[in-house]
Order: structure tokens, then C-alpha cells, then sequence
DNA sequence: GTCTATACGCAGATAGAC
DNA sequence: GTCTATCTGCGTATAGAC
């Protein structure tokens, strides 16, 4: 039984494609409609334009990576085991769509209201900053980490986590890595940037 | 003796803040005559058109970030001072001209061959990698520091260094940072990732 | 819902006077 | 070198038939 695809959601799936690829600026709503298979007419009749198309889109791309990582604070592992959780579901995540990083990276410079608004509107979900220093509290009280500023130590994780998609082409020059290379060296990374880390804080 | 500014000069200052701002694909030409205070006729007098204005704005900002890492990496300074000079001046050199590296890594992930083609035009220069390894190298040797992969390594201080940057409107949101706490917090990261990273790799 | 045809404004680029 | 005026094409958006 062939799964019927609606004529929204080959939009969607096409917006997506032409968004993530050239950003609001460079995507054309030409291409957007060539994709999807239907002119452009179609797509101001199911998302009146550009703009509309675009948030929908964004929004997406961007609850896709940043909410998630609640559950992983929730749990009651110890510190190293919440930091290895982490990493993987972070660098897993974001390598599944690799396009959303340096998508969302230009998005919110260019207008970082929009994300404001965003995250104002799905209201009570705190990002997962004040959870993360809970754990590094009880971690600290233990005697199993060393002391070191909580915003330094998040940043640092995220950081590795994100950089190496946003600067990918960079670094695979740099590095000489063809497309198999990287994607193992980014499977490598998914353990190894959490031993890195636990390396650099335990007592 | 007020210094005299040439009007190539003017639409080269103005086209850096509007291309940096809203990149190739967003920066308007309109926009940029009219912050250099001239008209878009002049624009391509000077430059014959837009794509070529451009090059000359990604060519300088490129540059003026990743060359003189070589310079560190020359030192003849233990490993780990290495790695406190090489993100020092990073840090410094990217947090200087702020907008750069979230320029160049939407401008690079749009077309990455720009970036193939200049560096081999600028030829000779290898990029950093090679002697960034010799340098491990040599402290593995002497037992300062544990094994650990170089092409890791260098991922992660990139990282740490260039992230910051580029998510900074992210960043600022999750740490509840001003302009100002924020600009302080670049600035103990000057010092700070580097110790982090030895922690890491210390034996 | 989906199409063709078209309106309309904007942005890049040029012509030509001074 | 610098300007005003204008052309041209492209990209978003709409009108209206089917």
C-alpha cells in the first residue's frame, strides 16, 4: 500500500530542501515549486508567501534540535554518564539533518527576534542550562569533578557538538577528509568528545 | 592632516558591513551606495558588478582568519604553550571582527568550491594541520600528553574557539548574557579553553 | 485544487550628461 | 569620477479559467 503524500507536505518537503540549501535570501519559490512537482501558483494558495513558508520551515528546523535535550538532564544518571548521553544524542541528531546547523546558524544572526519570539511562544520549556548546573552542583559536591564555570563547560560541549557541521567544509579541507571520512570521523566523535571532556573536568 | 579615504575605500568599508550583515544572497547593492554615500552607478564604475564586489569582501575576510595561525605553530614553544598562543590569537583575531565567522561559514556551506579555488591560488601556504601534528608528535614523544587522534584535537579547539561566534545570539539566550557579559565571557575564554584542552590531553 | 497567464515591484546593471 | 535617468530581467504575488 503506497503511502499517499499530500500536496502540502511535498511543499514542505521541498521548501525544506531549497530553505536549509540557500537560506530565505537565496531560495526561490520557482525552485520550491519545481521540486515539488506543481508551479507556483500552488504554493501561495496553501502558504499565502515567502515569509509564511519560511517560518514554517525554520520552526521546524529548529524545535527539531533544541528540545530534546531536556530528557537527557532529567535522568539520574551521574555527571559522565548525563555528558555522554549528551553528546551522543546532540551529534546523532544533528548529523541526521546536517543542513539544520549552518541553516539555523545564519537564520538567527541575520534575525535573532525570530528565535526570541519563537521560544517565547512555546513558553514554559526552559532551555536546558539551569538543569545541566544542578547536575554539576551534585557532581561537584561528590568531589567527582573538579570546579569549573558551568556556562564554560556548556559551551565548550556544544560547541564541539555543532562546530564541526556549520564549518564542515573547512574542516574537511583541512583535514582532508572526502564525505566517507567524515561521516566516520563524526561517528568517532560521538564517543570521543564526551571522554574528552570528562578527561578535561574529572577530579 | 585629516587622512583623505578614497571612495574605493568608502564602498569597500560599506560593502563589509552589508554583505557580513546579510550576506551575498541578502545584501543589497541600493544598501551599500548609500552607506558609503554615493549612488549604485559609481558601485559598478568601481566594481563592475555585484559577484565581484563580493569576492574581493570574502577573499579579505577569509584571510584575515585563517593565516596566521601558521605563525604559532612556527614557535618553538612546548606543546602546551602552543596551544594557549594558538587560541589566544584565534579568539582574539575572530572576536575583533565578530560577524566574520558566521559570514564565512554560510558563504563557505553555500559554495565551498570559492574557498577550494582561493586557497589554491594562495598556493604554497599549507593550512595549519601538518604542523599542528609535528608538534603533538614531539610531546607524545616526551610523554607530556596521552595519545589521542590530531585530527580530534584540532576539531575541538576550532570549535571552541569559532562556535562562540557563530551562535552567539543562541549562547547569549541559554546563558542569559548581555552584550557586555558576553563580551566578557569571550574574553576568559581567551585563557580558558586553552587550559580546558590541556586538562584533556595531559598525561 | 490545480493550472496558465500576467501584473508589479525591486534590484542589478547600463547610457549618457556633466 | 560622479551624477540622473533608464533599461532589463527576475522573483513574488495575484487573477481567473478549468
Amino acid at each position: 500500500m503506497e503511502k499517499e503524500i499530500s500536496t502540502e507536505e511535498k511543499i514542505i518537503a521541498a521548501a525544506k530542501v531549497e530553505f536549509l540549501a540557500h537560506g530565505m535570501a537565496g531560495a526561490r519559490m520557482q525552485d520550491i515549486a519545481d521540486r515539488a512537482g506543481i508551479n507556483k501558483a500552488l504554493l501561495h494558495y496553501y502558504f499565502r508567501n515567502k515569509e509564511k513558508l519560511f517560518e514554517i520551515i525554520f520552526q521546524e528546523s529548529f524545535f527539531k534540535i533544541i528540545p530534546q535535550l531536556h530528557e537527557v538532564f532529567n535522568s539520574t544518571d551521574d555527571f559522565f554518564m548525563i555528558i555522554r548521553k549528551f553528546v551522543f544524542v546532540y551529534i546523532q541528531t544533528i548529523g541526521e539533518n546536517s543542513f539544520i546547523a549552518p541553516f539555523l546558524a545564519h537564520e538567527i544572526n541575520r534575525d535573532p527576534s525570530r528565535m526570541i519570539g519563537l521560544l517565547e511562544k512555546a513558553g514554559g520549556k526552559r532551555l536546558p542550562f539551569e538543569k545541566m548546573v544542578d547536575a554539576y552542583q551534585k557532581a561537584l559536591a561528590k568531589g567527582e569533578i573538579i570546579p569549573c564555570a558551568p556556562d564554560m563547560l556548556l559551551t565548550n560541549i556544544i560547541s564541539m557538538c555543532v562546530f564541526p557541521f556549520v564549518g564542515k567544509p573547512i574542516l574537511q579541507h583541512v583535514l582532508s577528509k572526502d564525505e566517507q571520512a567524515f561521516r566516520e570521523f563524526v561517528e568517532r566523535r560521538k564517543v570521543e568528545v564526551a571522554e574528552f571532556v570528562i578527561r578535561a573536568i574529572k577530579a
